[in-house]
DNA sequence: TAACAAATTAAGTACTTACTTAGTTTGAGA
DNA sequence: TCTCAAACTAAGTAAGTACTTAATTTGTTA
């Protein structure tokens, strides 16, 4: 009976460090007991700890004690620690498939319409907390989970159709030149998004100053939009 | 006294039976014992292991039984996990600085000097079964191994250096446009060679298809190689 | 309000893991 | 051939680690 003072309600408080509050979590808000709220703060703190630490650096005790919960909840609520590294990654995805929807595929021209998709991106990647490790760290375990996942594999879907699109009525208006794929041009925008990122720190390393700098950012946004446009543009003086 | 028959000097011997052999590495041949061949058996297998499993995910056991060795030789080599796991990111880096040095900086045209770079790192990457992989780790683990290596962060000067080089060639002869910033410029072709190698399993998740496969990275290849020409080009009509 | 099912918990268990210790074996130099 | 330091080994240990079990608490509904 040690734990006296659990009366004292105190809230997970972040304690992830680096990252920007993950959620408040309401404890002991409308009631002492809720399902749907346990889960949700479970799910929340999994998704920091193995953005931070991968699957196996990720502790299971730790999880605990960031939601505040017992060890019990955990499999309660997701069976084991693949299961609840499956919901965070599918959770952590979502986030980008909500936020591509927002934009506006048939406005303006293509070319702003194509810069404006690859400022969603690179501004996603280098703002989202997680995701990206995420992602590494599913790469380095081989995918197996993402494959296993019912929600994931088309996660690129509504991305790819926007690019599809404006393409299409890029190269029609003879802006863009012809014969560009699609997929491999969203890679190559993923890329270009992606590295400074997931390498920040060996780049960081190599180079002796902050890559997440938000000068930098900024510098290094113009460039991204600046090579994709340079290689998409029809040059061919039509 | 229970080691009783430890007299008969059965020694270890092991008649190369059970395992599968997983690095030939002359075993019982010039010598019995030999320092250098062990410390560099046990270093290969660490960094096919660190590659593949993260550091977290590394087993000291799995280590031993691949380079068929007793635990206390890994004590005795490299004092502690965390300095193996620098020996193998530092021999790993070495790789691709020596490949660097093959490049000749000032044969041919510059676009042609900048291609080869760029093919260099392209199939440096894709080929590489480590670096990559390690590198994409250490970056989860927020570059704490990198910043304590004396070697690893000087990695880049020599590409760095020929990029430097060739840049301003190009841009004398009026064939590069200006105003290139060439450590952002390393920072896309990186990019642009490693998002593929990098992010293989979820990608191929995505897009359905095997992102290993040569034939389709023989033309992710020219897509790179055009990206980069098509951004560095001198469009002015000069 | 009584009763039940679901939420929650304490205290485990069985197993893994990095690392140590205290010794034995052997190549090489005198 | 003798000696000795260095190479090498067997068999631990202590501290995690994911997961379980058997019970207690509490919101809800009849």
């Amino acid at each position: 009976m040690t734990r006296a003072t659990k009366a004292g309600a105190v809230a997970p408080e972040d304690e992830a460090g680096t990252s920007p509050a993950p959620a408040p979590a309401k404890r002991r808000g409308a009631g002492k007991r809720n399902a749907a709220v346990t889960r949700q703060r479970i799910l929340d703190v999994a998704m920091a700890e193995f953005a931070e630490h991968g699957f196996s650096g990720s502790r299971i005790e730790r999880i605990c004690a960031g939601a505040d919960i017992n060890v019990g909840m955990i499999y309660h609520y997701f069976g084991n620690k693949d299961d609840l590294y499956l919901a965070a990654l599918e959770a952590s995805y979502k986030v980008i498939r909500d936020r591509e929807q927002t934009l506006d595929v048939d406005a303006a021209e293509p070319m702003l319409a194509l810069k404006a998709l690859v400022e969603l991106t690179f501004d996603f990647l280098s703002t989202d907390p997680y995701f990206v490790r995420l992602i590494m760290n599913e790469n380095l375990m081989m995918g197996r989970t993402a494959r296993r996942s019912s929600t994931i594999p088309h996660m690129t879907r509504p991305l790819l159709d926007s690019l599809r699109t404006i393409l299409k009525r890029g190269q029609k208006e003879k802006v863009f030149r012809r014969n560009i794929d699609a997929e491999n041009l969203y890679v190559s925008i993923l890329g270009l998004c992606f590295i400074h990122v997931s390498n920040r720190y060996t780049l960081s390393s190599m180079f002796q100053h902050d890559f997440s700098e938000p000068d930098w950012l900024a510098k290094r946004k113009l460039t991204v939009v600046d090579v994709v446009s340079s290689y998409i543009a029809d040059r061919s003086g039509g």
